[in-house]
DNA sequence: GTTTACGCAATTATCATATCTATCTGACTT
DNA sequence: AAGTCAGATAGATATGATAATTGCGTAAAC
């Protein structure tokens, strides 16, 4: 079969896919099943043999075999020999994968996960604002402070809000000068954009800019424990409105 | 070629092989080529093209594809033609991969990686045991309780140490109810591991004992400030450790 | 002289097929 | 019961051929 005929091409080529992905026959079928797998479409029943799902898509076993693989690797499923290829409970799925993470966000929006989210912040940017306060370079501090700025340029609508909120986070992450910290990258910029729409409506910006702008101030005279007090009251104040959210939601 | 011929078979198997890894020539590659990329075999050379590799491993070409797949979906190398497979940036592994944590501690012992590990914990864990204090089931109250009878257990030689010490952080972990710090379980055990070498003959056990207790007496009474202060000091103690002897060493 | 277009070659991507190996099931034996 | 063996199933591996992509050098065009 050639490729231009695979069920796979015209199923998500080239307007779904993700770009962050490659644009081969392997990753289409990476984000097909994991997509599959996220939402629980193999809940209940059994997940297909890789002859199946190489049929049912329209590929050949190798490139079927090669997306099972990346799966497997980043704990969504399992294969063993006359067993077949299983999907893991959740508790072993790797959250902090960016296509993982995708997936969940894009499956529905749930405030349980902006919660979980938010709960993870608040443990993960003060302590990377602490650290940041101490450790930062002077490169580091001035993206920070770049950040800050194009934070106030997007209130008057001379940039993207949401990009220059990520922006400033990312950078304080950057000047812990910890690897670990830096590889929430991804879920603080996953959890700004599901967020945006939560609480653009609720509270003004302008008090947000002065909230980071204490975090900033606070790292600049390499005051750790004043970043870190700042930065969690930033994110405090989001999950507060969360719960707020959740109580009156559920009652 | 016969499986029996193959170099990844006398390499590795059966001894040398990760448990965790499935006992197959695909994850002996992707053990022997990831752990070789984290030592930095390939920092300043090219990366063999998947021919070279294949024939150097003495596997076929769908097994190195599989497994550089594998390599693919945790960060380590990314994949084009013409350009070949290159190995990524260390800012895109992804670190919370118990294969790449693991390949890392195996790497070398470094006092450096270590901080970076309880600099970490010293985030997350604090805020977990605030969390379980709040919403922890009673099965899972009880479980933190029973890691904490492991580790005096242990101390009077009825049980591991480190298995104990293991125990009731992951059960702390777990009460959070929050499955993005349930992900921490093998970081925390990792770290725990790599850091009872270090300081094992540097304080006393009892005392250690002591401050798992105050964490565990602040979560049952549902005090979350307390049981927050009560981790921090537990892990903020190990961190001061680590900067002494960085500051012994360095100079 | 600079830019664009084109084609070659290298490397990954994909396919098809055959065979091997691990493991479950169930029958059979002891 | 407990152990042993045979068949069936699904993943694991090998092989060889073909397709698609793209870096790069070269030639043509301006």
């Amino acid at each position: 079969m050639n490729r231009k005929d695979s069920a796979i091409t015209t199923e998500i080529f080239p307007s779904d896919m993700r770009t962050s992905l490659g644009r081969n026959l392997t990753y289409g079928m990476l984000d097909v099943i994991g997509r599959a797998i996220v939402i629980g479409e193999y809940d209940n029943v059994a997940f297909p043999t890789e002859a199946e799902l190489a049929r049912k898509h329209g590929v050949s076993r190798a490139v079927t075999r090669e997306a099972v693989k990346m799966l497997t690797a980043k704990g969504l499923l399992s294969a063993r020999p006359r067993q077949g290829t299983i999907v893991q409970p959740q508790s072993s799925w790797n959250l902090f994968d960016s296509d993982v993470l995708h997936w969940l966000l894009e499956r529905k929006f749930s405030v349980e996960l902006l919660r979980h989210f938010n709960q993870l912040r608040v443990a993960i940017e003060p302590e990377a604002a602490a650290l940041a306060a101490m450790q930062a370079t002077d490169a580091e501090r001035a993206a920070i402070g770049a950040g800050l700025s194009r934070m106030v340029a997007a209130e008057a609508g001379a940039d993207n809000t949401l990009a220059a909120d990520i922006a400033f986070h990312v950078a304080v992450l950057e000047g812990s000068r910890n690897p670990f910290y830096k590889q929430f990258r991804d879920m603080v910029a996953s959890a700004l954009a599901t967020s945006i729409h939560f609480t653009n409506r609720i509270k003004g910006r302008s008090a947000s800019i002065e909230d980071h702008r204490a975090v900033y101030d606070a790292i600049l005279r390499r005051d750790s424990d004043g970043a870190r007090c700042a930065m969690r009251r930033l994110i405090g104040d989001v999950l507060t409105l969360i719960g707020e959210a959740e109580a009156t939601a559920a009652p």
